[in-house]
DNA sequence: CCTCCACTGGAAACCTAGGCTC
DNA sequence: GAGCCTAGGTTTCCAGTGGAGG
């Protein structure tokens, strides 16, 4: 609907308003109280505690599903573990392997929280990652530090890259003295252990936690204390949360997926200018979610997987990696974009399937060979919608 | 039970952008 | 500024393969 701009402030300022404070909903909020997380706060922060005394703690592991409060309990008790701190040589750093998403920048996230000096700083590419390592050691020698580094994620970065940087932070007590350095890693991936080398896994895992999914109650109990700070009263029926707590709770109890969901539902809520958040937001929330992490997910890939994607909408019936990259050839050629090889459109669709934006499965055809069955599995519509935000794409569309 | 297709996917070489050293 | 280095993406090369059809 064309609802004139006035008329959105208006509605705005008569404050329909369903939220007081937004931001306890906000994937970054780090409430102060984790509730059924207690005993999992009490040992992550008694195994750290010798910080305080200026020894090193063991390194540490959490394990557990997204959204299972591994990142929240980590953070908070090291965030207080820095308040308590007073010889301030403690220097708490938090880097997400995934969303770093290289070694290299992963390494750099963790430089920024060091005090380099001016003509170590680390740029943004050339200089190779024994370099920066080497920086980032030296930057804890030289001034002393007490470095708890936390690495989200980190089965992410092992299966991508292998575990050599992990070693050589493992090892890395030898390196930074009079410094010191402790980790403690979070993986998804309970299997990921398997990958490691035992010599890394002996000292990064010295002490493990293992976090069980919320249950559907505590995810509505979560639920509700997090809405009484974000919602006026009355405002979130019991209902609402609910059902809010039971989607969430069917996804293996993610508890960040369901203060998400919330939090949508309530500005759904408060854009049709209802005076409650309803079921029936929480299903419009659900959708929407859902539909935004796959346009984003869109909206980040490069040219080429964009356009791989383009050509496999144009086979509403699936079809084989052949079939595809002749007409993958095609647009290319229509565009002006120089074609890829096969080979590296097939790798091309190993990654959209890995994303969950296609299905690429091999197949064996018995005598008609091998090849991957190909299908997309997004809407083609929100496909040309999110790809045509591409001047490249365009002339496709 | 064997063949043989149409690829797969590992490995290595190659290319490019960008920082480093001198 | 020349020449070197690296990361990350791509190409080149190729041995390997699941299973329908013979």
């Amino acid at each position: 609907l064309p609802d004139s701009i006035d008329e959105i402030f208006q509605r705005a300022k008569k404050g329909r308003a369903l939220f007081q404070n937004r931001d306890a909903l906000s994937p970054e909020f780090i409430p102060d109280q984790l509730p059924f997380r207690e005993s999992q706060i009490r040992q992550v922060a008694q195994i750290l505690s010798p910080a305080l005394h200026g020894s090193k703690p063991s390194n540490l592991l959490l394990y557990g599903k997204t959204g299972t409060g591994k990142t929240a309990v980590a953070r908070l008790v090291v965030e207080r573990l820095h308040a308590q701190d007073a010889s301030k040589e403690i220097v708490t750093c938090y880097v997400n392997t995934r969303i770093s998403s290289t070694e290299y920048r992963t390494l750099a996230k963790i430089a920024e929280s060091l005090p380099l000096e001016k003509d170590k700083q680390i740029p943004g590419t050339g200089l190779s990652i024994g370099t920066v390592l080497d920086r980032v050691f030296n930057a804890i020698k030289a001034s002393k530090i007490h470095l708890i580094l936390v690495l989200d994620e980190i089965d992410y970065l092992v299966n991508t890259y292998g575990d050599d940087v992990l070693y050589q932070f493992t090892r890395a007590g030898e390196h930074v003295e009079p410094g010191l350095l402790t980790l403690v890693g979070i993986s998804n991936d309970l299997k990921f252990k398997d990958e490691l080398d035992p010599r890394v896994l002996s000292s990064l895992g010295e002490e493990e936690l293992v976090f069980p999914p919320y249950t559907t109650d505590e995810l509505r109990a979560i639920l509700a204390t997090r809405a009484t700070i974000a919602f006026k009263t009355g405002v979130v029926p019991d209902a609402t949360l609910n059902l809010c707590a039971a989607l969430a709770g069917s996804e293996h109890g993610d508890a960040r997926r369901a203060v998400d969901l919330l939090r949508v539902a309530g500005e759904i809520g408060e854009r049709e200018g209802i005076h409650q958040v309803t079921e029936d937001c929480i299903r419009k929330a659900s959708e929407r979610v859902e539909s935004n992490r796959i346009e984003d997910a869109l909206r980040s890939l490069p040219i080429q997987n964009k356009l791989v994607l383009l050509t496999a909408s144009r086979f509403p019936d699936g079809t084989n990696t052949g079939d595809l990259y002749m007409a993958y050839e095609g647009l290319a050629r229509r565009l002006g974009i120089e074609a890829l090889t096969q080979r590296r459109v097939s790798g091309i669709l190993a990654e959209l399937d890995l994303l969950g934006l296609l299905e690429a499965a091999v197949v064996s055809k018995g005598r008609r060979g091998r090849t991957k069955r190909i299908r997309l599995l997004i809407h083609s519509d929100m496909l040309g919608k999110v790809l045509s935000e591409d001047s490249q794409l365009l002339s496709l569309l």
